[in-house]
DNA sequence: TGTACATCAGTGAACGCGCGTTCACTGATGTAC
DNA sequence: TGTACATCAGTGAACGCGCGTTCACTGATGTAC
């Protein structure tokens, strides 16, 4: 038998766990990481946090509620990686920043399918998308962090950022916002799971490159 | 029990099937088609089939070799839809025209995943994407007939039409490919299992609009 | 044309597996008095 | 400050399920002579 650290801590941890629900969630993140979305399984996550197999069920209702959750986490660490590289951009001028940031958070996200593709995968699975629940009031708190990092509303800042530069004429930043998005996202798929798949490294960039002339040319 | 009316046709084939194969892949086309890639299953093909439930081990080696057969006829459906709406095009002069039937099979794309939610995903399960088997005689006959509808193939036609017109520069060509593409298969993933599943119709047309719009441009 | 026989395709029973979910439970926590 | 008690969080056993895969088999087909 393997000894995972969860294992340790339960030693430490006595019967009542303190924050399982993070720990479930945490676990759901990495079973995530390495197999996408149909690898977050109630079970394996109990394993995992070092938990009767069926814990889980005082935090979440089931297995889709857990899924859930794991994947708007997923959705956020996508969104982190597009803030973190578009503070790193330098470029001076508000148009020049605003178009080279906007080719930052383009580039983290395709830089992210293909670093992650068990959590691209997963922030991009159905069942989350279909949800319709009504957050509680502590997962309205954490939505409210969610919203600073959610990937869309980021693409949208960057565009407003455009606008209001003046390079963008107001009028088709909603198109722009979908033509980008779907251009980034497309690539993003076709590289992992598409016909892409298999395309060695310069000809990867080549297409990134491609695709991001294509929405700065579109714009 | 519902009788389905493959087990009218085992009553009248006796024991030997006679096309198992083809009727195993029909099988598991339609369980994509409701259920999407997780949905083929080789009991469940076998099942619809009407045949014990490992027979389909004489024609298929395991269970993802069944779904890669399957996953490359759904790729198949897609090809044909585009080129039935590509064929559907009347406009005449040769730009005119190349950049009719570009748009003709972009919107088809789109249409097609949105229609057939289920056989889009599973032409884009990973699995497929990932064999490496060499083909058959057989197969290899299979898949000359799968070239000429195969999306990228067609896709790639559009724009040898588009150079050849003069309409554009035969070193952009393969960019170009890359950055349609991308383009239009993003919005039919966004559109299926991200964040803009649930717009308006209006609104999604919209967004289809826009992302030909800067498919049009971008060449 | 007929018959023996090899080959092949589908059968039925069985295996082990891991899952989700429910149940009655028990140990820990914290609150009212 | 101390004690009874309600509440809550995690436990362990059990359920049914459907899957993939293997096995020895049997019925059908077609070919050599």
């Amino acid at each position: 038998m393997v000894r995972t650290v969860h294992d340790q801590n339960r030693d430490e941890r006595g019967y009542h766990h303190g924050n399982l629900r993070g720990a479930l969630v945490a676990a759901g993140l990495e079973l995530a990481r390495s197999g996408g979305p149909n690898a977050v399984l109630l079970r394996a996550a109990c394993r995992e946090a070092g938990v009767s197999h069926n814990a889980a069920y005082r935090h979440f209702a089931n297995q889709e509620d857990l899924l859930a959750a794991v994947a708007a986490q997923c959705m956020t660490q996508l969104g982190l990686l597009m803030i973190e590289r578009s503070d790193l951009v330098t470029a001076r001028g508000a148009v020049p920043r605003a178009r080279a940031r906007l080719n930052a958070i383009g580039r983290a996200y395709i830089d992210f399918a293909r670093t992650e593709p068990g959590w691209f995968r997963t922030a991009f699975s159905s069942a989350q998308a279909h949800s319709s629940k009504r957050p509680s009031q502590e997962e309205s708190a954490a939505d409210g962090a969610n919203d600073a990092s959610n990937p869309y509303a980021l693409l949208n800042a960057r565009l407003d950022d455009l606008v209001i530069a003046g390079a963008l004429a107001p009028d088709r930043r909603i198109g722009a916002a979908y033509a980008a998005w779907s251009a980034v996202h497309g690539l993003s798929g076709l590289l992992l799971d598409g016909p892409l798949h298999d395309l060695p490294e310069p000809e990867v960039q080549h297409a990134i490159t491609a695709v991001l002339a294509l929405v700065n040319r579109g714009l």
